[in-house]
DNA sequence: CGAATAGTGTCTGTTAGACAATATCGA
DNA sequence: TCGATATTGTCTAACAGACACTATTCG
């Protein structure tokens, strides 16, 4: 660390992935690169850091390009860290070190194409990965997923892909999605409400058949983790399968 | 990402945060830096990726500052990415981007100074979060010692800090000393000889008094994940805290 | 022998998971 | 009414944790 000036530049981005559910379905965001490398193919959506030295942290690069690509705001996802990328020729242009981040979110509308993107979309989870993406990012994608798995399992990051409101059935159907399980309803109930808080008034929204279900939202006043996640009691269990 | 060279160039550190248990103490290994800034002060080993273009990847960066500081083999200790960080000014210099690393071994010997420090040494993780460390590094310990207690709860991470061969009543002591809590001898034990394997000749190593304590290694054909450890069953619990 | 540590047995309360039963809606 | 979904009840096997007990060493 003598003299730092001696050592390569690197450039730095930040690059998403942004998971929702859209149709019951676990959807990613891609980008169609405008430019090379990789002209033409789906790419994750991202950036350089400090665009006119705008951004301050890693993590305000991240919920720019978030802002940027799905007009969201920063407060309605969820937004981690997932890991970084970096192997000797990544990118053909100069060294350029990727900070990859997490973002999950009950995000509706359609995605807007940045500057370098000649389209965004949403793209099912077996869509993205039965193709050649750009760079390294069908590694990051999977990363990704992996995280979003696992966190199914000790917190309560499934609501975070849901609205505000939501009934515990919603949850369920995304842990259904996201591990690619059936779950019990019942049994699933039961665990859950303890996570959630009810929501007294609140008209029961009535959207399909059979009894309404309660409300419920995350819980704000219990102890979160630097994540902003609440851990849920002991195991909720991969295995954890009916049948 | 039109066109990279617009942005600023950042340098591309590997920090470290080393733990390993000496006199059932938790400890982790820190320079003085030689140099400004910072000059002085006590901070985590590492430094810049790629001197001459010897590394390929970021791990190599990793693997080659702990091999000079520490003179360990790689195959010897568990080395995970632990989580990147920069702030805008974070390094008086330049802008400097840090990847951090976490790595966790049976390490006995003294440290040896690399080139950029003055000394290196072990120091127990109470005084070494007691003092103000370089840079950001009290954060960057901080991150990696509680990404350290969150896998022993669901990994056998706990053996990396022990020789090959080791007794149940060891891996206890980590638990302990790492989470700070004191464990049932019994029921760990009952719990602990399914994650591990028993070597069956391997004359009963005869520390202390007592009974001697039969020998366990890590099970080599389980399934192991990208990070090489092994999931153990559901819980283990921070709170199954004895009495 | 007694102290110390390793390891096993046993009991009890809790809980996960299977599955049945009930509640409340739309058609 | 039926079909669908939400929600609660019940049973059982497994298990975590408490704690007593046995085993084996050293001094």
């Amino acid at each position: 660390m003598t003299d730092a000036t001696q050592y390569p530049p690197f450039g730095v981005t930040a690059d998403l992935v942004i998971l929702t559910m859209r149709n019951d379905e676990l959807c990613v965001a891609l980008i169609e690169r405008r430019a090379e490398p990789y002209k033409g193919q789906l790419a994750l959506p991202g950036g350089f850091v400090s665009r006119h030295g705008a951004d301050r942290t890693l993590e305000d690069t991240a919920l720019r390009e978030l802002r940027e690509e799905t007009g969201i705001e920063p407060h309605e996802v969820h937004l981690e860290q997932l890991k970084t990328y970096w192997t000797l020729g990544r990118d053909p242009r100069q060294e350029v070190v990727t900070v990859a981040w997490l973002a999950l979110g009950p995000i509706q509308g359609e995605l807007q194409s940045g500057s370098d993107a000649a389209r965004a979309d949403w793209h099912t989870i077996d869509a993205a990965l039965g193709q050649r993406l750009a760079f390294d990012h069908n590694q990051i994608l999977r990363d990704g997923i992996e995280r979003a798995r696992a966190k199914l399992e000790y917190t309560d990051v499934a609501a975070t892909f849901l609205p505000r409101q939501f009934a515990i059935a919603d949850v369920r159907r995304v842990y259904e999605e996201v591990w690619g399980v059936e779950l019990d309803p019942g049994n699933f109930q039961r665990k859950m409400t303890g996570v959630f808080e009810r929501v007294q008034d609140a008209e029961p929204r009535n959207v399909g058949r059979g009894r309404p279900a309660a409300l419920y939202m995350r819980k704000a006043r219990e102890y979160r983790d630097a994540s902003g996640l609440v851990p849920i009691e002991p195991p909720f269990r991969r295995m954890d399968a009916a049948r």
